[in-house]
DNA sequence: TGCAAAAAAGTCAAAGGTGTTTGTAACCGG
DNA sequence: CCGGTTACAAACACCTTTGACTTTTTTGCA
């Protein structure tokens, strides 16, 4: 066998120089081992599943896998927490370039947030979500990552949106409405898209929201 | 042993007497695995149910489920066909009971889709679609009866309220809007329920659907 | 009563999944 | 260059699930 390069490091690069080769590539096949977990979470469902299967999305042994993942729970923690950090990322990301001060925001936002719910990501948690739901076992992995995720979502959100603070609970309405929508439309897109209803409701909710929002001096007609 | 009643029918008890008590019986324990599978998929998801649980929660052996249900598909088949009926009969039901002809019909129609969406009938149901999406033998059952569903419910709906239909527009968006929010509340609430913002989330979606009722002379202020 | 048919129960092998154990090759520090 | 460590692979034993097959019990009818 020819020495192969460790991988590219797609989840935390740290180029550490003093980090040994070896460090690296089990870095990188840890990454490797992830990725293929969560799109076998996104292919196949959390039932079907199996260690085999991820393994050979892999591209590697199942023993391979078992050395750097003693059990299938410790991949599927793994795997919840790559998701969490995804998600987290991905949001702030969109939060940070989307903000034209006072224009067109709204649409902005609830564009983001509509792409975020149709994104691989959100299918492989929403996976998880329900399976975690008669298995306590996964419950007990997924409950902290969801319950943290919506904390610095509504936290993230109600800094980014500064307008919205004279009135907490409209905010808090716009967001559960947003949100509770938004994931309503995607989850049942899954197996039955509907275009057309979803860019009507998509507008209806947009303008909602403007019409929530306390009305500050400057944005009498903004849209 | 004592000869036992067969259990009451459920189902579609055709209580002709020409059927013999055999059959009447053997419709009942028909019944009453269709009944435990439904259980199992709302108890264990649809993944962890087995024909070893079904069997056991319908007081059975295995061999006596397989002789009324030769695999296991046969008895999903079964479910989700019951569970179709059930739904579609219980909406009925509560269209037909709800209607004070022009006065709080909005308020009754939002908190029966409300219980619907959170009854076990529901989250059965449910459980299915999500499984359904990536195992095609499943989704080759569940998506007619989806489908019917569905349309069954549009036409219901339209016909139970006729004030709506000079403007099927508004129609067809506070019928998504109300489905779709109302679905993704029952969907995050089947594992982190919200009392209080899914109340106010409910208040909100009736003034909005009253908001989107094209006005007729009659209830200028109705409820 | 006695027999045929249906219902229910029990047994079995095959397939697939999990985790453990054992083996091999590559890397690292001295 | 050598002992120890790490990455990976393969084989193994155990368990679960499924569906086919066989046996026993119960019912219907002559």
């Amino acid at each position: 066998m020819e020495k192969r390069e460790p991988a590219a490091d797609p989840g935390d690069a740290s180029a550490d120089e003093a980090t040994s080769w070896q460090a690296q590539k089990s870095a990188a096949t840890r990454n490797l081992i992830i990725e293929s977990a969560i799109q076998c979470f996104v292919d196949l469902g959390y039932a079907r599943t199996t260690t085999t299967r991820i393994a050979h999305a892999a591209g590697l042994s199942r023993g391979a896998m078992l050395h750097h993942f003693p059990s299938k729970m410790d991949v599927v923690k793994a795997a919840v927490d790559e998701l969490h950090s995804k998600r987290l990322k991905a949001f702030r990301n969109s939060i940070k370039k989307a903000p034209p001060p006072g224009k067109g925001r709204v649409h902005v936002a609830v564009q983001a947030y509509w792409e975020h719910v149709r994104h691989p990501t959100f299918v492989a948690f929403f996976e998880l979500t329900v399976a975690a739901r008669t298995d306590p076992q996964l419950y007990a992995i997924l409950e902290p990552a969801q319950a943290a995720f919506y904390d610095e979502w509504y936290r993230t959100a109600f800094e980014a949106f500064p307008e919205w603070q004279s009135d907490k609970e409209a905010f808090d309405l716009a967001l559960d409405l947003s949100r509770y929508l938004l994931e309503g439309m995607a989850v049942s897109s899954l197996t039955h898209a509907e275009p057309a209803r979803e860019q009507h409701l998509l507008e209806y909710l947009e303008n909602q929201l403007r019409y929530l929002r306390p009305s500050t001096d400057l944005d009498a007609a903004a849209n």
